[in-house]
DNA sequence: ACGGGCATCCCCGAAAATGGGGATGGCGAA
DNA sequence: TTCGCCATCCCCATTTTCGGGGATGCCCGT
């Protein structure tokens, strides 16, 4: 049975590229390919493709935040992010978005049309050293660190402050540092958290602390 | 003993007649008047007066901060805001930042001279309808409410996405309704549960859940 | 029928935060 | 001694939020 696939890519020359690979495959069809996030959550829909091809960096809206509203379909399509973006960061919030696969640009085709097949059948296609990344993690997160502990005391600081409702500069002003510091404090934290912001890390803060 | 004052007040008109009214008094002594901030912050410590009269409404440093700020002086001065704002919030951000006591400005003369005397000795001054909304909110505090079942459905829902790090325009999306509505409730939230912006909002809320 | 809470949407301008660089020095472990 | 983490500060441009106004309609209780 073939396997309809869109592909969602700002990038025209790489969109295009995409679709070429997958009509190379007599399992596959494309029967979509969309510039932005907004008109893939419009058109996504009608067409029910059994699996969406999703760069991460999408103008407007973003393919994380498209990857979690595709995910509100009744019967949801298989997303697997095909990006340039390594970090952590984006991966994890991919993932937590409902992406089920995730692989890198510079991956051969082969792979890719692998990664379709694989993820229509209830795989988790990655690329290799994205799937490491993601382990690595999970490493980190059983053994002791509860993901807690490695935000720095003065890091804690910061984000109690933040707590109390505090504003950069007030922030500042109490730990006689410059807004320029706070705001370093603040995106490493949310680095190190795999949050997207100062409201989510304190969220989240408060969770483990209380627990 | 005669008591020192500083007065803290951008309007200037406002400012020295504020000093003059302190003039008047025999057993107080005015010795500052300042039109920032940031001027009372650099100044006021060297200067040690038993009373400050602060404005709330400063520019660049609010008087709330200003207040937070000078409370952390080895022996700091007790304050009393002068003002003419009369809401709720203000008025608890006021005296959870550590300000003694506060009138509106349109007290009488001798009101501000007894408040001045009367705060030093351990009062509390305030003018009688602000005292009026303090303790209605001790009222509502203790009864039954945790200051959360206030919280409606639908802004517990914005709380709750806040809290996963999605801005306004995702959260929008999520709840289907518009940017604007999402802040409306964000901004109905802040005033129901006296803080500042939503991070405290999200702290508070997670601070409750959770016991 | 009036007020009040709820939920929705709108405007403006200003302030704050974010995302992306980068740089420095210190300090401790490998 | 090099590498990484911490902590500090800086820049730019853009996005997001905030702080004030508003407005509407609905529903509920008096």
């Amino acid at each position: 049975m073939t396997k309809s696939v869109v592909v969602v890519e700002d990038d025209r020359g790489l969109r295009e590229q995409l679709a070429a690979i997958l009509r190379t495959a007599p399992d596959i069809k494309c029967v979509g390919a969309f510039a932005t996030g907004e008109e893939a959550l419009a058109k996504v829909p009608a067409l029910r493709p059994d699996v969406v091809l999703m760069d991460i960096g999408l103008p407007g809206i973003s393919g994380i935040e498209c990857v979690a509203q595709l995910k509100k379909m009744e019967s949801p399509p298989q997303i697997v992010m095909v990006t340039v973006y390594e970090d952590s960061d984006r991966i994890f919030r991919a993932l937590k978005a409902g992406a089920n696969g995730y692989l890198v640009k510079s991956s051969p085709p082969e792979e890719l049309l692998d990664a379709v097949r694989d993820v229509d059948t209830g795989g988790a296609p990655m690329s290799s050293h994205i799937a490491c990344k993601v382990v690595e993690h999970f490493h980190g997160q059983e053994p002791e660190a509860p993901e807690k502990a490695k935000v720095s005391p003065r890091e804690q600081q910061v984000l109690a402050l933040l707590a109390s409702g505090f504003i950069y500069k007030e922030i500042g002003d109490q730990l006689g540092i410059s807004v320029e510091t706070v705001r370093s404090h603040v995106k490493n934290i949310c680095q190190k958290m795999h949050v997207r912001n100062r409201v989510e890390a304190v969220a989240r803060l408060q969770a483990k602390t209380s627990s």
